[in-house]
DNA sequence: TTGAAAGCGCTAACAC
DNA sequence: GTGTTAGCGCTTTCAA
């Protein structure tokens, strides 16, 4: 059925390994029956078992990605460009998806790593599983996963920088009272958004009142009960800093309903500039995060630390921070703009 | 290191194979050995090599995912379905991501089969990937793909319905110029959509004009581009019949540019339903596919052929066609709903 | 109930 | 240059 290295050796009447020493270019073969071997491999439609020789080997060709979600397109296109790069390296992915959920993300990395993986690139949810991600027996890369001491290297956009960026610009259109609609408590991205956020406040000898901080979730039915809950709670508001794009489609949700508009009354600043963001309907402002090249640079560093580590070469966790740039569109300060 | 049956075996002063016998709870182990082993297991930390097991099992408990893209939700959302559900059958996925090119899926094909996935999952672009995937020697489900007589599976929307129930949507709302602008030639959706839309234009004995049909790609750019090229030679066009909701996204864009308010004097429709095409701003009118079940039977289907075949019971191709439902919202006959 | 041994498909060290 | 052999970690058949 399937054919194997010893189905061409005996069809040449040669021994295995030197089948095998021919299909792998390693010296030891006249290049006569090299060819041949080569040549009858290809007319039996021999294909290796990547699996068999990986147990020798001690390298799969295979690396897990460990993603909250896929449909927030800012992860599709983190995972895409992850795919793309790890093909060019002759490289397969197990995509694990944890749903937000700490339990399942948990289960994702003790899965991975069964199936022998040689890297792993985690967005990671929770500390404990951080803890797991450090223990693991090859080279993990994280996405925004840079607290305390990491043991593993990590990339994320410079969100400390990013959330500054937005806070001094919804100053500079005048804006004083920002409600902050963020995900979850444990994100590291969204605090490090905020202290930017308070940073710049505070250089401009703003003060900003701790009651308009509200946490959710990454989504847009999330960022459409926040704006909800802002505006019952603070209807002198002026504006919202979200946690991310989809939060602040929601936002725009509730205001549309609401009569409100964005940009005009009302500023909306969003983070991560996916895609339908520049929708003429939607102009939404925002931060953008060069997701493509997160992908590729994470997918590289993981790469570099899986060689160093075949090689023997000790890998020190390193930190790659990104550059933010801001995406002025229509839901701020629009009368200024246009 | 890493811990295997041999080390546990060592330490219990027992033959290996007795431990995995008791790890892998077959009979020939008192119960009381078993009990020791698996927790001795536990506590030095075993976890299986499941590489090793496969190469004698034959089975890796993996399925390899073969995509055009999945930034696009309708993917994103159906690969998400797809990994949720082999999670719950213990099953891990290669995920494989073609960007749309031959060329690619072909190798993403040959790379998926040298890792001995158990099965495949192909929403494929070329008839040539089709005639690979036909000659796999694992169980295949197609996404889409049921052309000829197909020697696998597969499931899909009713496309043809889908187009006829659009056609009915339009004509009832009195539009009668309608610009088809669809995704490529080889697109066999989008012929069966198209092929829908026809029968309904007959049914009420309508003619549609052959130069009314545009073909491009399922894009956001695309669906503008050829927006532009329609209006221009159409310019007494009404109303466009998009291929899918992301080419229907760039037609919006472009009629705001243009100062065309869709839904009142223009009509637009889609297909899918991503989650985007309900937000408040956007209020497109679409064929709904039911995403998150197509995953799931997807990949239940392709589990029952995986079973049959290790049972050596033979698999013979189905073809299972889910109900498409119309979502009224905005971007037709306007007028008359609000 | 347990142990011994073969073998999955492959690589690599060692002979010849 | 080629053949022989061991072994990766595991399952499974056959003896004991």
């Amino acid at each position: 059925m399937k054919v194997t290295i010893k189905d061409i050796a005996h069809k040449l009447d040669l021994n295995f390994s030197s089948v095998s020493r021919a299909l792998n270019n390693k010296p030891g073969v006249s290049e006569e029956t090299r060819k041949l071997v080569v040549e009858t491999a290809k007319e039996m439609g021999y294909r290796p078992n990547v699996i068999a020789r990986g147990l020798v080997s001690n390298v799969t060709k295979t690396i897990g990605i460990l993603m909250p979600d896929i449909i927030n397109p800012l992860f599709g296109e983190i995972t895409t460009a992850i795919i793309e790069t790890a093909n060019e390296n002759d490289y397969d992915v197990f995509l694990c998806i944890s749903n937000w959920n700490n339990e399942k993300e948990i289960d994702n990395i003790h899965a991975i790593q069964q199936k022998q993986v040689d890297g792993i690139i985690a967005k990671s949810v929770s500390d404990e599983s951080g803890l797991l991600l450090e223990q693991a027996s090859v080279p993990v890369v994280g996405y925004e996963t840079w607290m305390k001491n990491n043991k593993f290297s990590s990339v994320s956009t410079d969100n400390e920088k990013g959330g500054h960026i937005a806070a001094e610009h919804l100053i500079s259109c005048g804006y004083r009272k920002t409600g902050i609609l963020h995900g979850p408590i444990n994100s590291s991205a969204g605090l490090h958004r905020r202290n930017g956020f308070y940073k710049a406040y505070k250089e401009h000898s703003l003060k900003h009142d701790k009651s308009l901080l509200y946490l959710g979730d990454y989504n847009i039915k999330s960022g459409y009960a926040l704006a909800k809950k802002l505006l019952k709670e603070h209807p002198d508001c002026d504006s919202v800093l979200a946690g991310n794009d989809v939060i602040a489609l929601g936002v725009l949700q509730y205001l549309e309903e609401q009569g409100i508009k964005p940009g005009e009354e009302f500023g909306v600043i969003g983070f991560d500039n996916i895609s339908f963001s520049h929708l003429p309907q939607i102009q939404l402002t925002t931060v953008k995060q060069p997701k493509y090249s997160i992908g590729r640079i994470i997918t590289k560093l993981l790469f570099d630390e899986i060689k160093n580590k075949q090689e023997g070469i000790q890998n020190f966790p390193q930190r790659i921070l990104l550059e933010p740039e801001l995406i002025v569109r229509k839901t701020t300060c629009n009368q200024i703009q246009s």
